[in-house]
RNA sequence: GCCGAAGUGGCGGAAUAGGCAGACGCGCGCGACUCAAAAUCGCGUUCCUUCGGGAAUGAGGGUUCGAUUCCCUCCUUCGGCACCA
């Protein structure tokens, strides 16, 4: 490289070296704030939103991945005519800063920072257009006063409120979760994959459910199917009703059931070990094995107990209920196969009916009766081997047999249907859903957080920080970091002191902290105005500026992050702070990068690829565009290091075509024929290419199909390069090829693009303000096409006609060729198929 | 078990209002340039073949002149949920 640069001192240099210009251009955009996106009311609006990081130390490969193809599709929407603001920032709070504060006694918070210096360097050198004036950090006071400010506004609303309650406990984390937060069967935290434990502690939780029936509502959202999908599942919406039984002795107990229809089949009751009714029912001749059953399940862990080819164990309360609908007494069961977290606690049960049921009813030699007929087998409860799940008539039901009960659920469902009316007529029971979802709970018992602006006085209880008192700072004399279960803001000297907003006397500070989803909860509303000290976000900025029009990140936060955000945006809604029903109209989530082994890159395996390095050999642009080729965006794929070497020559030849002077004398040997008509046909098929590579470069930007928009400007390369050969470089078409090849580039090496178009091709600066290419229909369109021709479905022969041919032209075309003839034998052909401009088909 | 997404060369992947399967690139092979290598450039590259062709888009069936694309059954992989009443 440095004899390439000696050479071309006097000349211009053409060896292309990206680190000669991507710093300065860098610079140059920054300086003249190129991408500094402020209010047009001229211009419609693009939010382009790509997920934050957390500064963990060093930029890897997946942010670049994430990052750089959702750049490359706002700067596409910016060249088209928006205005678009595509901002960054990040999400500061979190363990790992505590993690390196306790293994190298540094505060979290210079850890943090220092991190944050580090990745907005590195975040630089990818040539983003990131609008770095709109830059929030989660970590600054500047910004957790308001993420505080929003705790209050959520309490004083009454969606924030303080429970106690089993939670989810991380013993390495050493704090609670949200139920979120705790992954798959084994029930891992889903920071560090360490089973998590129940505690019984008081916290802070967010409303969550009171939104439940609209977050499954989507209309109007371009998110991905299994996106809304797992959403979906995660929040578990069943249709049925709530049923009051009445014990013996005269105790309510509610029930939540799926199917009021089969009511009467009935024939007992479950609670759960840790219902509060258990004991009162449980009679003086069963508190010996109850309590014992009690104790034993609460030995056991949620993964024990809700293994799914559990033998189904439960004692005898000795209590009894009475049937509501037909009056019989029924024994009330207490067993752990029924979960105090769903529903009521307490189920009916119907063993003819609901397997789990049956299975309890046959080790207990409990009745089963059936109520729900199938079509022509009878079914009898003494020697039925499984409860019958489908449909069927009612039976044994009273009034209601006969009613069909389809496989519909909740009210459309006839049986249903009718039985809640009659619950609700008797007013022993009414239509009711039921929701797996549970309450945020936000609580974290870490320093490293917004703390909770919460304070608790003895008299008056738990109360908010006045407004002006906010933010409530975090302490930067902490010496003391290891995790104990409790807060390091716990164990300050005088942190938590303060005094009651009511009544003036002491008063103790909550010192857990929050869960940083919260933070990340309302980000996209501060970039609308990161230094308001008034309040979270200007009016002005988010009347323009929300929703977000393109959201990006990884798929893994489908039902955390965005589950939160979609929360977070309806509650502030119902507090008047936003307006809308959801903040992000378009989501698309990137694959992963894995390592070339196919596994997943970790710092521990050693097999990541740092994109430092890459951008020192290649340069940021062949890295941005080696990302969007070489997978499915929206899949990911593993790293394939020899394929960035496609990339990297697609670049060089790129540089090399539009800069290499050698390019307007086509080189005499190689030149086929020059006379004029043949250099018309390059000419004319130049421009063709041209206006149909824009067509689809434009619809797969439109559709996040990154890959096809590389190889499109491959192929046009590749093809320019033969115009060249043939001559065409300094015709109007070749410099009209030239200006739309560097104009498409720039999204997708916007380096490259600015000094091609500034400096070698003389153009004003910047590339980065022209508009995007129109295609011209006309030059775009083929004057000829070839066809195939297929007999019997199978290709025989090519033809080449007219684009515009009709039917009979091209069927009369395709029937001459020889080969055809050859092929038919002199045999007529039956049928004859013209698909216009595609093929012909000929059936004999 | 339920919900969702996806199965195409050695590899990443193209092509779906049903119409030339394998674009583009990696890898591999051959050649040019070179003392040599790298870089660069050119050609070839789904499989089988008796060189006429034949087979092939996870498997099997269906609709059709024609199916990677639509329908049915099944298999596999990935993600979510799961003793949820």
């Amino acid at each position: 490289m440095t004899t390439n640069k000696k050479e071309s001192t006097e000349t211009k240099d053409i060896s292309f070296n990206p680190q000669a210009f991507e710093a300065k251009w860098q610079a140059k955009w920054e300086a003249d704030k190129l991408y500094r996106a402020v209010i047009d009311e001229s211009k419609p609006k693009h939010y382009a939103l790509t997920m934050l990081p957390y500064p963990s130390g060093d930029l890897h490969i997946g942010h670049w991945y994430a990052m750089t193809p959702s750049d490359a599709r706002a700067r596409f929407m910016r060249m088209r005519g928006y205005n678009v603001m595509f901002p960054m920032g990040f999400d500061a709070f979190g363990l790992p800063a505590e993690g390196a504060a306790i293994k190298h006694n540094i505060h979290p918070k210079i850890w943090t920072y220092q991190n944050i210096e580090r990745m907005e360097k590195q975040m630089r050198s990818m040539g983003a257009m990131f609008d770095w004036e709109r830059e929030a950090i989660s970590s600054d006071p500047e910004y957790y006063k308001w993420t505080q400010w929003f705790f209050i506004q959520l309490y004083k609303k009454g969606l924030a409120y303080r429970k106690k309650q089993a939670v989810d406990w991380c013993p390495k984390d050493n704090t609670t979760l949200a139920r979120e937060q705790v992954k798959g069967e084994n029930r891992v935290c889903d920071r560090c994959g360490t089973p998590v434990i129940k505690k019984e502690l008081e916290q802070w939780f967010f409303k969550a459910t009171k939104y439940a029936d609209e977050l499954l509502h989507f209309e109007g959202m371009d998110w991905p199917e299994y996106i809304k999908a797992s959403q979906t599942n995660w929040i578990g919406r069943s249709e049925g009703a709530s049923v009051i039984f009445k014990t013996e002795i005269g105790d309510s107990i509610e029930i939540f059931t799926t199917r009021p229809d089969t009511l009467w089949g009935a024939t007992f009751m479950v609670m759960s070990p840790e219902h509060p009714l258990v004991d009162k029912i449980t009679t003086p001749e069963n508190a010996q094995i109850v309590s014992e059953y009690k104790a034993e399940a609460q030995k056991q862990t949620d993964i024990q107990r809700e293994a799914k080819d559990k033998v189904k164990t439960g004692v005898f309360s000795g209590g009894y209920a009475i049937n509501p609908v037909n009056q019989e007494r029924i024994p009330i069961w207490v067993a752990d196969y029924v979960l105090m977290s769903y529903g009521t606690g307490a189920i009916m049960a119907v063993p003819a009916h609901d397997q789990r049921d049956f299975e309890f009813a046959r080790k207990f030699n409990l009745k089963v009766i059936p109520v729900i007929q199938p079509d022509g087998v009878t079914l009898n409860g003494d020697t039925m081997e499984h409860a019958y799940e489908h449909e069927g008539l009612m039976i044994n039901s009273g009034a209601f047999n006969g009613t069909p009960a389809t496989s519909d659920k909740g009210l459309k469902n006839p049986a249903i249907n009718a039985v809640i009316k009659y619950l609700e007529e008797k007013e022993i029971g009414k239509h009711d859903v039921s929701y797996r979802y549970r309450d945020w709970l936000i609580s974290r018992q870490r320093f490293w957080g917004a703390p909770i602006p919460m304070v608790h006085c003895e008299k008056h209880g738990w109360n908010p920080i006045p407004d002006d008192q906010l933010p409530v700072l975090l302490p930067d004399d902490i010496t003391e970091w290891k995790p104990t279960g409790e807060s390091p803001l716990k164990f300050h000297p005088t942190w938590k002191d303060s005094t009651c907003p009511i009544c003036g006397e002491y008063a103790m500070r909550e010192t857990d902290t929050m869960d940083t989803f919260m933070c990340s909860s309302w980000y996209h509303l501060r970039y609308l105005s990161p230094h308001n000290d008034k309040a979270p976000f200007d009016d002005a900025e988010y009347n323009y500026w929300m929703p977000v029009d393109t959201y990006t990140g990884g798929s893994e936060h489908a039902n955390m992050h965005l589950l939160y955000f979609r929360f977070f945006h309806k509650a502030l809604r119902d507090m008047g702070i936003t307006e809308g029903n959801e903040p992000a109209i378009q989501l698309r989530n990137q694959g992963m990068v894995l390592s070339e082994d196919n596994s997943k890159m970790s710092k521990s395996k050693g097999n990541v690829v740092a994109p430092d390095v890459l951008v020192q050999k290649y340069g940021a642009d062949t890295i941005r565009a080696y990302l969007m080729f070489f997978a499915r965006w929206q899949q990911g794929a593993p790293w394939d290091s020899n394929g960035i070497e496609g990339t990297a020559r697609w670049i060089r030849r790129v540089w090399t075509l539009f800069t290499d002077s050698a390019s307007s004398t086509p080189t005499v040997d190689s030149a086929p024929s020059n006379s004029d008509s043949s250099l018309d046909d390059v000419k004319k098929n130049l421009r063709r290419r041209v206006h149909q590579t824009i067509k689809r470069v434009t619809h797969d930007f439109e559709n996040f199909e990154f890959n096809t928009i590389i190889s499109s400007l491959m192929e046009l390369l590749n093809e320019m390069y033969k115009a060249r050969e043939a001559g065409a470089v300094g015709t109007p078409e070749w410099n009209e090829a030239t200006e739309i090849y560097i104009k498409m580039l720039a999204p997708v090496a916007p380096h490259i693009a600015e000094e091609l178009w500034t400096n070698h091709l003389g153009k004003a600066y910047s590339i980065h303000q022209q508009m995007w290419p129109s295609v011209d229909e006309s030059a775009a369109k083929d004057d000829s096409i070839e066809i195939p021709v297929q007999i019997n479905g199978k290709v025989r022969d090519r033809i080449i006609v007219p684009a515009d041919a009709g039917e009979e032209e091209i069927k009369s075309t395709a029937l001459a060729s020889e080969t055809i003839q050859k092929y038919l034998e002199g045999k007529q052909p039956k049928k004859v198929i013209v698909a216009k401009g595609r093929l012909v088909s000929v059936v004999v």
